[in-house]
DNA sequence: ATAGGGTTAG
């Protein structure tokens, strides 16, 4: 038995302790958990508790591994596992975790094979590793609630969120009664999704079982556009935690309403909760998105001097993303020299994004080539520069970008749209024909394109990269992604309802300023989500302003 | 003892 105060004193100290320092206290596995839950093994040497000589606790190593692992330390975990002597169904369950976690399925099945060569039994414990790591799951005759979790669990934590979907829709017809750890899981992955019918299904769930997930719930309805009811289950939930204030304040905020986060936040003042640095994230972005300069600046402010709060790189990103959007350039860059932290992607990115907003190839470059050092392969920093140089006419440049795109073997992801059209997912990618309704889709878009532009709507075809005729890059337009799921939208949708657009990719300028003609030739409202924030159009306007 | 959270910034 290991006493608490003797591990305290060599997490704190590093040294040994003396014999009257011994205690009764909490054993090593309750030490383990107290580790794990406060995060502090890097404080203490690893080694320590290896080297520690009352080794008559049998379960001594089989901690120690656990610990090893939960914390992904793998050569530690590595080496203690191959020296042991005795494996029992434990340790080979710890090591299975490891690399199943660290998505090594490879190995993971590798020690399952080993694991049963050596006369070990799997038991419930292992299997869920081993489903992580190979689809064997209909293998299996008994399926508990543990084992539906974690298979849903894994789907929905490696972006495979339709398939969670439907495991979650086959552990319900074989009678297995979903639990909080499901919709924990499944939720997220509906609001990933913008899943809006499945989402109200299971919060339909939640109700009728007396689960507490609105947090997740009002999540869900934000991240599918549906913020009002988010605000209504907000106002009608009977216990709202920081992270409901939290968690509502970001829903106006990524849909661009920055003055209904001001005003809750507002009233979150006059509560006995205390903001956080997620609060003040949420906030900050959402006077960013909102252009709300001064706003931004006076709550930046506040955390300090009233919340004793000390902005973190989260929250300075905001404040740069701010200036730089209202144009500032050179207060934003004054304001990276003196930040106390090294400047990020993050930041370079919102630099960049501003750049494309207000024109400035000169400063994007310099954002762009400590970009390009920071993240090589995200391919979005090559087709913003590559665009803002389009923009003013330099094509040979823009055409040197997209060289070293190819040269450093990075690809852009083609640009993909899905609507949500009676349970059904319909999914375009930029210029794809192969949806059944092609025609009519096409011909729709035709039409579209003549009405708007009666009302004033001009293609901005310096979104298109290639330096071509007009009329080409007009047709090249045409076949956007967006477009084609608003015009599949719009002939298969009742009059009057609104369409629920999503998009992987940042959504095109051009697009963007034909979906607010759309929206006022169709009389729609039109909410799109793109990779970073929504925008709804009505009647001819945009939530973001322009501004994104 | 083993399934699991919430929300970060472009």
């Amino acid at each position: 038995m290991y006493s608490y105060g003797v591990l305290l004193l060599q997490m704190f100290t590093g040294r040994r302790p003396t014999d009257e320092e011994f205690e009764d206290g909490l054993d090593l596995h309750q030490f383990c958990k107290i580790a794990l839950h406060k995060g502090v093994m890097k404080i203490i040497d690893p080694h320590v508790l290896e080297h520690e000589e009352e080794a008559n606790d049998d379960h001594r190593d089989i901690h120690v591994l656990e610990l090893y692992c939960k914390f992904g330390l793998i050569d530690d975990a590595r080496r203690l596992f191959d020296g042991m002597s005795e494996r029992n169904v434990f340790s080979w369950t710890s090591i299975m975790g490891l690399y199943c976690g660290l998505g090594d399925y490879e190995e993971t099945i590798r020690l399952f094979y080993c694991m049963v060569d050596r006369g070990v039994r799997p038991d419930h414990f292992v299997f869920p590793k081993v489903f992580k790591a190979c689809s064997v799951f209909s293998e299996l005759s008994v399926r508990d609630v543990v084992i539906w979790n974690s298979i849903i669990s894994a789907c929905a934590h490696n972006e495979q969120g339709v398939t969670a979907l439907n495991l979650l829709r086959e552990m319900v017809k074989s009678k297995v009664q979903p639990n909080m750890v499901t919709i924990v899981s499944i939720l997220p992955a509906c609001a990933r999704l913008a899943a809006l019918q499945q989402g109200k299904e299971i919060h339909q769930f939640i109700i009728r079982n007396g689960l507490d997930a609105f947090n997740l719930v009002i999540d869900l309805y934000g991240r599918c556009g549906l913020v009002k009811i988010a605000r209504r289950i907000f106002d009608l939930m009977p216990q709202r935690d920081i992270v409901s204030w939290n968690t509502m304040i970001a829903g106006y905020g990524m849909h661009g309403f920055g003055m209904d986060a001001v005003n809750l936040f507002r009233r979150l003042q006059c509560t006995d909760l205390k903001p956080n640095h997620f609060t003040f994230t949420s906030l900050l972005s959402a006077c960013s998105h909102a252009g709300l300069t001064d706003e931004g600046w006076k709550y930046f402010k506040m955390m300090k001097s009233e919340y004793d709060l000390d902005p973190a790189i989260e929250q300075y990103a905001c404040l740069v993303d701010l200036l730089a959007r209202a144009g500032q350039f050179e207060e934003s860059m004054e304001f990276i020299k003196e930040m106390p932290f090294q400047p990020n992607a993050v930041i370079w990115g919102s630099i960049l994004g501003a750049c494309r907003i207000h024109l400035n190839p000169e400063l994007a470059e310099q954002a762009a080539s400590f970009l390009f050092e920071l993240e090589p392969q995200n391919s979005g920093n090559y087709i913003l520069l590559a665009n803002i140089y389009s923009a003013v006419g330099r094509w040979e440049e823009a055409a040197k970008v997209r060289c070293l795109m190819k040269e450093r073997g990075v690809s852009k992801p083609p640009g993909c749209s899905w609507i949500a059209v009676k349970r059904r997912i319909h999914s375009f990618i930029v210029g794809d024909a192969s949806h059944p309704l092609i025609e009519e889709i096409s011909c729709k878009v035709e039409s579209l394109y003549s009405e708007i532009k009666e009302i004033g709507y001009v293609p901005e075809t310096n979104f298109v990269l290639q330096d071509v005729e007009d009329d080409e890059k007009e047709n090249s337009l045409c076949g956007h992604s967006e477009k084609l799921a608003i015009a599949f939208g719009l002939i298969s949708t009742p009059s009057g309802t609104p369409l629920r657009i999503i998009k992987n990719l940042r959504v095109c300028g051009d697009c963007h300023s034909a979906t607010k003609f759309i929206s006022k030739v169709t009389n729609r409202e039109i909410i799109m989500r793109d990779c970073f924030r929504f925008h709804h159009f009505v009647d001819g306007v945009c939530s973001c302003g322009d501004y994104w």
